[in-house]
DNA sequence: ATGTAGGTTTGATCTGAATCAAGTTGCGAT
DNA sequence: ATCGCAACTTGATTCAGATCAAACCTACAT
Protein backbone atom coordinates (compact mmCIF):
# COMPACT_ATOMS: atom_id res chain seq x y z
CA UNK A 1 0.00 0.00 0.00
CA UNK A 2 1.07 3.66 -0.68
CA UNK A 3 2.66 5.59 1.79
CA UNK A 4 3.40 9.43 1.17
CA UNK A 5 6.22 11.14 1.49
CA UNK A 6 6.91 13.76 3.82
CA UNK A 7 4.62 12.57 6.42
CA UNK A 8 6.15 14.39 9.21
CA UNK A 9 4.08 17.74 7.81
CA UNK A 10 1.16 15.85 7.59
CA UNK A 11 -1.47 18.16 9.70
CA UNK A 12 -2.59 19.84 6.76
CA UNK A 13 -0.78 23.69 7.88
CA UNK A 14 -3.17 25.56 5.57
CA UNK A 15 -2.79 29.15 6.56
CA UNK A 16 -4.45 31.52 4.63
CA UNK A 17 -2.66 34.66 3.40
CA UNK A 18 -3.98 38.18 3.16
CA UNK A 19 -3.92 39.22 -0.61
CA UNK A 20 -4.86 42.14 -2.82
CA UNK A 21 -8.82 42.21 -1.97
CA UNK A 22 -8.56 45.66 -3.84
CA UNK A 23 -10.05 43.49 -6.15
CA UNK A 24 -13.96 44.13 -5.89
CA UNK A 25 -16.97 42.13 -6.59
CA UNK A 26 -16.48 38.98 -8.07
CA UNK A 27 -13.24 37.61 -8.36
CA UNK A 28 -11.42 38.27 -4.79
CA UNK A 29 -8.43 35.86 -5.19
CA UNK A 30 -6.49 35.02 -2.03
CA UNK A 31 -3.97 33.27 -0.92
CA UNK A 32 -3.55 29.76 0.39
CA UNK A 33 0.01 28.12 1.77
CA UNK A 34 -0.20 24.36 1.99
CA UNK A 35 2.16 22.23 4.17
CA UNK A 36 4.31 19.18 2.41
CA UNK A 37 1.74 16.44 2.47
CA UNK A 38 -1.16 18.09 2.81
CA UNK A 39 -4.05 17.43 0.28
CA UNK A 40 -5.43 20.58 -1.42
CA UNK A 41 -8.73 18.96 -2.02
CA UNK A 42 -10.19 15.13 -2.50
CA UNK A 43 -11.83 13.38 -5.13
CA UNK A 44 -15.35 13.62 -4.37
CA UNK A 45 -15.10 17.01 -2.55
CA UNK A 46 -17.36 19.75 -3.13
CA UNK A 47 -15.76 22.02 -6.02
CA UNK A 48 -15.45 25.69 -4.39
CA UNK A 49 -12.00 26.56 -5.94
CA UNK A 50 -9.75 26.49 -8.88
CA UNK A 51 -6.25 27.53 -8.16
CA UNK A 52 -3.32 28.77 -9.64
CA UNK A 53 -0.01 27.36 -8.40
CA UNK A 54 2.58 29.99 -7.52
CA UNK A 55 4.99 27.79 -5.46
CA UNK A 56 5.54 23.90 -4.75
CA UNK A 57 4.77 20.88 -6.81
CA UNK A 58 1.48 19.57 -6.21
CA UNK A 59 0.22 15.53 -7.60
CA UNK A 60 -3.37 14.89 -9.18
CA UNK A 61 -4.23 11.48 -8.69
CA UNK A 62 -7.14 8.82 -8.82
CA UNK A 63 -7.74 5.55 -7.18
CA UNK A 64 -8.73 2.30 -8.47
CA UNK A 65 -10.83 -0.15 -7.14
CA UNK A 66 -8.12 -2.71 -5.16
CA UNK A 67 -4.77 -0.29 -5.06
CA UNK A 68 -3.85 0.55 -8.54
CA UNK A 69 -3.37 4.37 -8.35
CA UNK A 70 -2.81 6.62 -11.67
CA UNK A 71 -1.12 9.87 -11.17
CA UNK A 72 -2.97 12.47 -13.55
CA UNK A 73 -0.46 14.96 -13.17
CA UNK A 74 1.91 16.54 -11.45
CA UNK A 75 1.11 20.32 -10.71
CA UNK A 76 3.81 23.24 -10.94
CA UNK A 77 3.98 26.76 -10.53
CA UNK A 78 1.89 28.42 -13.31
CA UNK A 79 -0.34 25.51 -13.79
CA UNK A 80 -4.08 25.46 -12.98
CA UNK A 81 -5.59 22.85 -10.87
CA UNK A 82 -8.81 21.95 -9.54
CA UNK A 83 -11.36 21.85 -12.80
CA UNK A 84 -14.12 20.71 -11.82
CA UNK A 85 -16.44 17.62 -12.90
CA UNK A 86 -20.38 19.15 -11.87
CA UNK A 87 -19.94 20.49 -8.50
CA UNK A 88 -17.13 17.59 -7.59
CA UNK A 89 -13.82 17.36 -7.48
CA UNK A 90 -12.71 14.11 -9.97
CA UNK A 91 -9.34 13.97 -8.46
CA UNK A 92 -7.22 13.73 -5.26
CA UNK A 93 -4.93 16.74 -4.78
CA UNK A 94 -2.01 16.55 -2.70
CA UNK A 95 1.38 19.10 -2.16
CA UNK A 96 4.64 17.19 -2.44
CA UNK A 97 6.30 20.07 -1.31
CA UNK A 98 5.47 23.08 1.18
CA UNK A 99 3.36 25.03 -1.78
CA UNK A 100 1.58 28.29 -2.41
CA UNK A 101 -1.48 28.91 -4.69
CA UNK A 102 -4.25 31.18 -5.48
CA UNK A 103 -7.68 30.87 -5.02
CA UNK A 104 -10.36 31.37 -7.40
CA UNK A 105 -13.88 30.85 -6.48
CA UNK A 106 -15.09 27.90 -8.88
CA UNK A 107 -17.65 29.99 -10.74
CA UNK A 108 -15.05 32.28 -11.72
CA UNK A 109 -15.56 29.48 -14.43
CA UNK A 110 -19.14 29.79 -14.60
CA UNK A 111 -19.80 33.45 -14.21
CA UNK A 112 -18.55 35.82 -16.26
CA UNK A 113 -19.93 39.30 -15.03
CA UNK A 114 -17.10 39.52 -12.69
CA UNK A 115 -14.20 39.22 -14.08
CA UNK A 116 -13.53 38.55 -17.58
CA UNK A 117 -9.68 38.39 -17.50
CA UNK A 118 -9.77 35.81 -14.98
CA UNK A 119 -12.47 33.94 -16.61
CA UNK A 120 -10.40 33.66 -20.40
CA UNK A 121 -7.14 33.23 -18.32
CA UNK A 122 -8.66 29.87 -16.65
CA UNK A 123 -10.75 28.77 -19.93
CA UNK A 124 -7.33 28.89 -21.61
CA UNK A 125 -5.84 26.99 -18.83
CA UNK A 126 -8.42 24.00 -19.20
CA UNK A 127 -7.64 24.07 -23.15
CA UNK A 128 -4.11 23.81 -22.55
CA UNK A 129 -4.67 20.77 -20.27
CA UNK A 130 -6.81 18.82 -22.80
CA UNK A 131 -3.92 18.80 -25.08
CA UNK A 132 -1.26 18.06 -22.63
CA UNK A 133 -3.90 15.36 -21.34
CA UNK A 134 -3.39 14.25 -25.30
CA UNK A 135 -0.03 14.23 -24.76
CA UNK A 136 0.24 12.12 -22.27
CA UNK A 137 -2.47 9.33 -23.48
CA UNK A 138 0.48 8.75 -26.52
CA UNK A 139 2.77 8.44 -23.66
CA UNK A 140 0.85 6.07 -21.57
CA UNK A 141 -0.23 3.40 -24.81
CA UNK A 142 2.57 4.00 -27.70
CA UNK A 143 5.33 4.35 -25.62
CA UNK A 144 8.33 1.95 -23.93
CA UNK A 145 10.03 2.39 -20.36
CA UNK A 146 12.59 4.21 -21.80
CA UNK A 147 11.07 6.45 -23.77
CA UNK A 148 8.64 7.53 -20.76
CA UNK A 149 10.90 8.21 -18.35
CA UNK A 150 13.20 10.12 -21.33
CA UNK A 151 9.94 11.78 -21.93
CA UNK A 152 9.61 12.77 -18.18
CA UNK A 153 12.66 14.27 -17.22
CA UNK A 154 12.77 16.25 -20.56
CA UNK A 155 9.80 17.52 -19.66
CA UNK A 156 10.88 18.01 -15.82
CA UNK A 157 13.67 19.39 -17.36
CA UNK A 158 11.74 22.49 -19.62
CA UNK A 159 9.62 23.17 -16.51
CA UNK A 160 12.18 22.90 -13.28
CA UNK A 161 15.19 22.05 -14.85
CA UNK A 162 18.37 24.33 -13.58
CA UNK A 163 21.21 25.07 -16.41
CA UNK A 164 24.43 24.26 -14.64
CA UNK A 165 27.25 24.81 -17.52
CA UNK A 166 26.28 22.36 -20.24
CA UNK A 167 24.34 20.35 -18.05
CA UNK A 168 21.07 20.60 -16.29
CA UNK A 169 20.12 19.67 -13.09
CA UNK A 170 16.75 18.72 -11.76
CA UNK A 171 15.01 18.06 -8.81
CA UNK A 172 12.55 14.86 -8.77
CA UNK A 173 10.33 16.08 -5.77
CA UNK A 174 8.31 13.12 -6.47
CA UNK A 175 8.90 9.84 -5.55
CA UNK A 176 9.41 6.91 -7.19
CA UNK A 177 5.90 5.42 -7.10
CA UNK A 178 4.80 8.81 -8.15
CA UNK A 179 6.27 8.76 -11.63
CA UNK A 180 5.37 5.29 -11.75
CA UNK A 181 1.93 5.91 -11.48
CA UNK A 182 2.10 8.48 -13.89
CA UNK A 183 3.92 6.82 -16.42
CA UNK A 184 1.80 3.70 -16.17
CA UNK A 185 5.31 1.65 -15.08
CA UNK A 186 6.03 -0.24 -11.85
CA UNK A 187 8.64 1.84 -9.24
CA UNK A 188 11.21 -1.46 -10.44
CA UNK A 189 10.71 -0.80 -13.91
CA UNK A 190 10.98 3.36 -12.94
CA UNK A 191 14.70 2.47 -11.04
CA UNK A 192 15.91 -0.06 -13.51
CA UNK A 193 15.49 2.83 -16.42
CA UNK A 194 17.25 5.62 -14.19
CA UNK A 195 19.79 3.27 -14.18
CA UNK A 196 19.72 2.08 -17.55
CA UNK A 197 20.01 5.54 -18.80
CA UNK A 198 22.41 6.66 -16.22
CA UNK A 199 24.95 3.94 -17.70
CA UNK A 200 24.31 5.43 -21.05
CA UNK A 201 25.86 8.63 -19.83
CA UNK A 202 22.57 10.69 -20.64
CA UNK A 203 22.21 11.34 -17.30
CA UNK A 204 23.36 10.99 -13.63
CA UNK A 205 21.90 11.08 -10.33
CA UNK A 206 23.45 13.14 -8.05
CA UNK A 207 21.16 11.80 -5.12
CA UNK A 208 17.72 9.80 -5.52
CA UNK A 209 16.13 12.89 -5.93
CA UNK A 210 18.16 15.27 -8.09
CA UNK A 211 18.84 13.56 -11.65
CA UNK A 212 22.09 15.73 -13.84
CA UNK A 213 20.84 15.41 -17.65
CA UNK A 214 24.31 15.05 -19.20
CA UNK A 215 23.11 14.88 -22.89
CA UNK A 216 19.98 16.89 -23.05
CA UNK A 217 20.50 15.63 -27.05
CA UNK A 218 20.66 12.28 -26.47
CA UNK A 219 18.06 12.22 -23.58
CA UNK A 220 15.66 13.98 -26.60
CA UNK A 221 16.18 11.48 -29.06
CA UNK A 222 15.42 8.32 -26.49
CA UNK A 223 12.04 10.03 -25.51
CA UNK A 224 11.07 9.87 -28.85
CA UNK A 225 9.38 7.21 -30.81
CA UNK A 226 12.11 4.83 -32.11
CA UNK A 227 12.33 3.82 -35.57
CA UNK B 1 -14.89 2.54 -5.88
CA UNK B 2 -14.34 3.35 -8.98
CA UNK B 3 -17.47 2.63 -11.50
CA UNK B 4 -17.04 2.28 -15.40
CA UNK B 5 -15.54 4.22 -17.84
CA UNK B 6 -16.88 7.92 -19.56
CA UNK B 7 -20.44 6.78 -18.17
CA UNK B 8 -20.36 9.99 -16.62
CA UNK B 9 -20.59 11.34 -20.66
CA UNK B 10 -22.87 14.54 -21.47
CA UNK B 11 -26.53 13.08 -21.00
CA UNK B 12 -26.89 13.72 -24.76
CA UNK B 13 -27.21 17.39 -24.76
CA UNK B 14 -28.46 17.85 -27.83
CA UNK B 15 -30.01 21.05 -27.74
CA UNK B 16 -31.73 21.23 -31.13
CA UNK B 17 -30.60 23.82 -33.07
CA UNK B 18 -33.44 26.05 -33.51
CA UNK B 19 -31.07 28.43 -35.43
CA UNK B 20 -31.54 32.01 -33.64
CA UNK B 21 -30.19 33.10 -36.75
CA UNK B 22 -31.68 36.52 -35.72
CA UNK B 23 -27.98 36.75 -33.41
CA UNK B 24 -26.46 38.77 -36.06
CA UNK B 25 -23.30 39.49 -34.37
CA UNK B 26 -21.24 36.18 -32.74
CA UNK B 27 -23.43 33.14 -32.45
CA UNK B 28 -24.82 31.72 -35.69
CA UNK B 29 -24.08 27.92 -35.31
CA UNK B 30 -24.87 26.44 -39.05
CA UNK B 31 -24.93 22.75 -39.67
CA UNK B 32 -22.18 20.66 -41.76
CA UNK B 33 -22.87 17.04 -43.07
CA UNK B 34 -20.10 14.52 -43.75
CA UNK B 35 -19.76 11.80 -45.49
CA UNK B 36 -18.07 8.58 -44.00
CA UNK B 37 -14.20 8.50 -44.25
CA UNK B 38 -14.22 12.56 -44.58
CA UNK B 39 -11.69 14.71 -42.40
CA UNK B 40 -13.59 17.30 -39.96
CA UNK B 41 -10.41 19.11 -39.58
CA UNK B 42 -6.45 18.04 -39.32
CA UNK B 43 -4.35 18.28 -36.89
CA UNK B 44 -2.54 21.84 -37.27
CA UNK B 45 -5.40 23.32 -39.04
CA UNK B 46 -6.26 26.37 -37.91
CA UNK B 47 -9.30 25.95 -35.57
CA UNK B 48 -11.81 28.57 -37.09
CA UNK B 49 -14.57 26.17 -35.38
CA UNK B 50 -16.13 24.01 -32.53
CA UNK B 51 -18.34 20.77 -33.52
CA UNK B 52 -21.11 19.66 -31.62
CA UNK B 53 -22.10 16.26 -32.94
CA UNK B 54 -25.84 15.90 -34.20
CA UNK B 55 -25.28 12.05 -35.64
CA UNK B 56 -22.51 9.73 -36.70
CA UNK B 57 -19.21 8.69 -35.26
CA UNK B 58 -16.15 10.68 -35.58
CA UNK B 59 -12.24 9.48 -34.60
CA UNK B 60 -10.05 12.19 -32.58
CA UNK B 61 -6.57 10.63 -33.40
CA UNK B 62 -3.20 11.87 -32.94
CA UNK B 63 0.26 10.33 -35.11
CA UNK B 64 3.45 9.57 -33.25
CA UNK B 65 6.79 9.47 -35.77
CA UNK B 66 6.91 5.96 -37.22
CA UNK B 67 3.34 4.82 -37.46
CA UNK B 68 2.28 4.87 -33.94
CA UNK B 69 -1.27 6.37 -33.59
CA UNK B 70 -3.10 7.21 -30.80
CA UNK B 71 -7.30 7.22 -30.63
CA UNK B 72 -7.75 9.95 -28.30
CA UNK B 73 -11.72 9.71 -28.19
CA UNK B 74 -14.51 8.85 -30.45
CA UNK B 75 -17.04 11.20 -30.74
CA UNK B 76 -20.98 10.22 -30.30
CA UNK B 77 -23.99 12.33 -30.67
CA UNK B 78 -24.09 14.83 -28.20
CA UNK B 79 -20.18 15.25 -28.12
CA UNK B 80 -18.31 18.56 -28.43
CA UNK B 81 -15.26 18.00 -30.52
CA UNK B 82 -12.72 20.43 -31.61
CA UNK B 83 -11.09 22.37 -28.86
CA UNK B 84 -8.33 23.92 -29.93
CA UNK B 85 -4.68 24.33 -28.80
CA UNK B 86 -4.14 27.72 -28.88
CA UNK B 87 -5.22 28.74 -32.57
CA UNK B 88 -4.25 25.07 -33.94
CA UNK B 89 -6.51 21.66 -33.69
CA UNK B 90 -4.09 19.35 -31.90
CA UNK B 91 -6.07 15.94 -33.64
CA UNK B 92 -7.00 14.48 -36.51
CA UNK B 93 -10.60 14.15 -36.75
CA UNK B 94 -12.71 11.74 -39.07
CA UNK B 95 -16.01 10.80 -39.45
CA UNK B 96 -15.80 7.34 -39.90
CA UNK B 97 -19.32 7.03 -40.58
CA UNK B 98 -21.90 9.70 -42.01
CA UNK B 99 -22.41 12.48 -40.05
CA UNK B 100 -23.33 15.79 -39.31
CA UNK B 101 -22.63 18.66 -36.88
CA UNK B 102 -23.39 22.08 -35.85
CA UNK B 103 -20.42 24.22 -36.24
CA UNK B 104 -19.89 26.93 -33.91
CA UNK B 105 -17.20 29.79 -34.09
CA UNK B 106 -14.00 29.33 -32.74
CA UNK B 107 -14.38 31.97 -30.88
CA UNK B 108 -17.75 31.65 -29.40
CA UNK B 109 -14.80 30.24 -26.38
CA UNK B 110 -13.20 33.49 -26.19
CA UNK B 111 -15.50 35.82 -26.56
CA UNK B 112 -18.77 36.01 -24.10
CA UNK B 113 -20.33 39.34 -25.69
CA UNK B 114 -22.10 37.42 -28.22
CA UNK B 115 -23.78 34.26 -26.83
CA UNK B 116 -23.49 33.49 -23.39
CA UNK B 117 -25.46 30.07 -23.15
CA UNK B 118 -23.76 28.66 -25.71
CA UNK B 119 -20.49 29.39 -24.05
CA UNK B 120 -21.01 28.23 -21.21
CA UNK B 121 -21.98 25.10 -22.90
CA UNK B 122 -18.96 24.18 -24.62
CA UNK B 123 -16.98 25.14 -21.45
CA UNK B 124 -18.98 22.82 -19.60
CA UNK B 125 -18.07 20.49 -22.35
CA UNK B 126 -14.33 21.21 -21.93
CA UNK B 127 -14.90 20.27 -18.36
CA UNK B 128 -16.55 17.00 -19.13
CA UNK B 129 -13.86 16.15 -21.33
CA UNK B 130 -10.73 16.73 -18.85
CA UNK B 131 -12.74 14.22 -16.50
CA UNK B 132 -13.69 11.41 -19.64
CA UNK B 133 -9.99 12.15 -20.23
CA UNK B 134 -8.90 11.14 -16.54
CA UNK B 135 -10.71 8.25 -16.76
CA UNK B 136 -9.25 7.31 -19.89
CA UNK B 137 -5.75 7.25 -18.41
CA UNK B 138 -6.42 4.52 -15.66
CA UNK B 139 -7.79 2.84 -18.62
CA UNK B 140 -4.78 3.08 -21.22
CA UNK B 141 -2.43 2.63 -17.71
CA UNK B 142 -3.88 0.44 -15.63
CA UNK B 143 -5.93 -2.33 -17.16
CA UNK B 144 -5.23 -5.12 -18.89
CA UNK B 145 -6.15 -5.79 -21.84
CA UNK B 146 -9.86 -8.15 -21.08
CA UNK B 147 -10.87 -5.17 -18.69
CA UNK B 148 -9.94 -2.53 -21.36
CA UNK B 149 -12.17 -4.20 -23.81
CA UNK B 150 -14.58 -5.02 -21.37
CA UNK B 151 -15.21 -1.19 -20.30
CA UNK B 152 -15.08 -0.39 -24.10
CA UNK B 153 -17.78 -2.61 -24.76
CA UNK B 154 -19.80 -1.47 -21.40
CA UNK B 155 -19.61 2.13 -22.57
CA UNK B 156 -20.38 1.38 -26.31
CA UNK B 157 -23.54 0.22 -24.94
CA UNK B 158 -24.53 3.00 -22.43
CA UNK B 159 -24.12 5.61 -25.52
CA UNK B 160 -25.27 3.52 -28.50
CA UNK B 161 -26.62 0.41 -27.63
CA UNK B 162 -30.22 -1.06 -27.72
CA UNK B 163 -31.88 -3.33 -26.04
CA UNK B 164 -33.18 -6.46 -27.44
CA UNK B 165 -34.96 -8.20 -24.68
CA UNK B 166 -32.66 -8.86 -21.60
CA UNK B 167 -29.69 -8.59 -24.24
CA UNK B 168 -27.73 -5.38 -25.84
CA UNK B 169 -27.34 -4.66 -29.26
CA UNK B 170 -24.25 -2.70 -30.15
CA UNK B 171 -23.13 -1.71 -33.44
CA UNK B 172 -19.04 -1.27 -33.75
CA UNK B 173 -18.64 1.36 -36.20
CA UNK B 174 -14.69 1.13 -35.94
CA UNK B 175 -12.17 -0.79 -37.07
CA UNK B 176 -10.72 -3.27 -34.98
CA UNK B 177 -7.37 -1.03 -35.49
CA UNK B 178 -9.38 2.02 -34.33
CA UNK B 179 -10.35 -0.10 -31.19
CA UNK B 180 -6.87 -1.10 -30.62
CA UNK B 181 -5.46 2.43 -31.38
CA UNK B 182 -8.09 3.85 -28.71
CA UNK B 183 -7.14 0.89 -26.25
CA UNK B 184 -3.47 0.86 -26.33
CA UNK B 185 -3.58 -2.82 -27.68
CA UNK B 186 -3.10 -4.63 -31.16
CA UNK B 187 -5.50 -5.66 -33.75
CA UNK B 188 -4.36 -9.00 -32.86
CA UNK B 189 -5.29 -8.73 -28.90
CA UNK B 190 -8.72 -7.17 -29.72
CA UNK B 191 -9.92 -9.92 -32.27
CA UNK B 192 -9.01 -12.40 -29.32
CA UNK B 193 -10.06 -10.61 -26.66
CA UNK B 194 -13.38 -10.29 -28.36
CA UNK B 195 -13.12 -14.33 -28.69
CA UNK B 196 -12.76 -14.48 -25.15
CA UNK B 197 -15.41 -12.86 -23.98
CA UNK B 198 -17.74 -14.79 -26.12
CA UNK B 199 -16.48 -17.96 -25.58
CA UNK B 200 -17.12 -17.37 -21.64
CA UNK B 201 -20.55 -16.04 -23.73
CA UNK B 202 -20.71 -12.29 -22.37
CA UNK B 203 -21.24 -11.25 -26.02
CA UNK B 204 -21.75 -12.43 -29.12
CA UNK B 205 -20.63 -11.50 -32.77
CA UNK B 206 -23.31 -11.18 -34.77
CA UNK B 207 -21.47 -9.65 -37.68
CA UNK B 208 -17.80 -8.35 -36.87
CA UNK B 209 -19.38 -4.88 -36.48
CA UNK B 210 -22.20 -5.52 -34.15
CA UNK B 211 -22.06 -7.03 -30.34
CA UNK B 212 -24.75 -8.51 -28.87
CA UNK B 213 -24.08 -8.29 -25.11
CA UNK B 214 -25.62 -11.40 -23.34
CA UNK B 215 -24.93 -10.10 -19.64
CA UNK B 216 -24.07 -7.30 -19.11
CA UNK B 217 -23.61 -7.72 -15.11
CA UNK B 218 -20.78 -9.86 -16.19
CA UNK B 219 -19.00 -7.48 -18.67
CA UNK B 220 -19.30 -5.00 -16.49
CA UNK B 221 -17.33 -6.75 -13.47
CA UNK B 222 -14.87 -7.96 -16.16
CA UNK B 223 -14.17 -4.00 -16.68
CA UNK B 224 -13.43 -3.28 -13.25
CA UNK B 225 -10.29 -4.49 -11.88
CA UNK B 226 -9.81 -7.87 -10.34
CA UNK B 227 -8.45 -8.37 -7.65
C1' DA C 1 25.50 4.34 18.49
C1' DT C 2 21.89 1.28 17.42
C1' DG C 3 17.48 0.05 15.67
C1' DT C 4 13.87 0.56 12.54
C1' DA C 5 11.16 1.87 8.61
C1' DG C 6 10.59 3.93 4.27
C1' DG C 7 12.36 4.44 -0.08
C1' DT C 8 15.39 2.83 -3.61
C1' DT C 9 18.13 -0.36 -6.22
C1' DT C 10 19.22 -4.84 -8.06
C1' DG C 11 18.46 -9.74 -9.23
C1' DA C 12 15.68 -13.95 -10.87
C1' DT C 13 11.69 -15.50 -12.84
C1' DC C 14 7.18 -15.28 -14.96
C1' DT C 15 3.60 -13.69 -18.04
C1' DG C 16 0.43 -10.91 -20.88
C1' DA C 17 0.50 -8.88 -24.87
C1' DA C 18 3.41 -7.95 -29.01
C1' DT C 19 5.21 -9.80 -33.00
C1' DC C 20 5.53 -12.87 -36.74
C1' DA C 21 2.96 -15.78 -39.72
C1' DA C 22 -0.89 -18.03 -41.83
C1' DG C 23 -5.53 -18.62 -42.69
C1' DT C 24 -10.54 -16.92 -43.21
C1' DT C 25 -14.25 -14.12 -44.43
C1' DG C 26 -16.77 -10.60 -46.80
C1' DC C 27 -17.20 -7.58 -50.58
C1' DG C 28 -16.73 -4.69 -54.51
C1' DA C 29 -14.97 -4.78 -59.21
C1' DT C 30 -14.02 -6.96 -63.25
C1' DA D 1 -18.78 -16.51 -60.80
C1' DT D 2 -14.17 -15.43 -59.33
C1' DC D 3 -10.54 -12.33 -58.50
C1' DG D 4 -8.34 -9.26 -55.45
C1' DC D 5 -8.10 -6.85 -51.46
C1' DA D 6 -8.88 -5.42 -46.90
C1' DA D 7 -10.50 -6.59 -42.49
C1' DC D 8 -10.64 -9.99 -39.26
C1' DT D 9 -9.34 -14.28 -36.76
C1' DT D 10 -6.24 -17.76 -35.11
C1' DG D 11 -1.75 -19.93 -34.02
C1' DA D 12 3.33 -20.03 -32.58
C1' DT D 13 6.89 -17.62 -30.57
C1' DT D 14 9.23 -13.79 -28.35
C1' DC D 15 10.04 -10.12 -25.21
C1' DA D 16 9.38 -5.99 -22.31
C1' DG D 17 7.94 -5.18 -18.19
C1' DA D 18 5.53 -7.22 -14.07
C1' DT D 19 6.11 -9.84 -10.08
C1' DC D 20 8.57 -11.94 -6.41
C1' DA D 21 12.45 -11.48 -3.41
C1' DA D 22 16.60 -9.44 -1.41
C1' DA D 23 19.63 -6.20 -0.29
C1' DC D 24 20.95 -1.32 0.43
C1' DC D 25 20.66 3.17 1.88
C1' DT D 26 19.28 7.37 4.68
C1' DA D 27 17.00 9.58 8.19
C1' DC D 28 14.76 9.64 12.27
C1' DA D 29 13.78 7.65 17.05
C1' DT D 30 15.15 5.35 20.88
Amino acid sequence: MYVTLFNEFAPATIVPVPSRQQNGAAGSPSRKSQGAGAHLFREGDAAASIYEIVSGVFRLTRVLGNGRRQVIAFGFPGDTIGFPKGACHHTDCEAITAAEVIVHRRNALDTVDGDHETHQRLLNAALREISAMQDHFMMLARKSAKEKMASFLVTLAERNGTPIGSYTSCSLPMSRADIADFLGLTVETVSRTLTRLRKENMIALENPQTVLIRDMRALISASQVSE
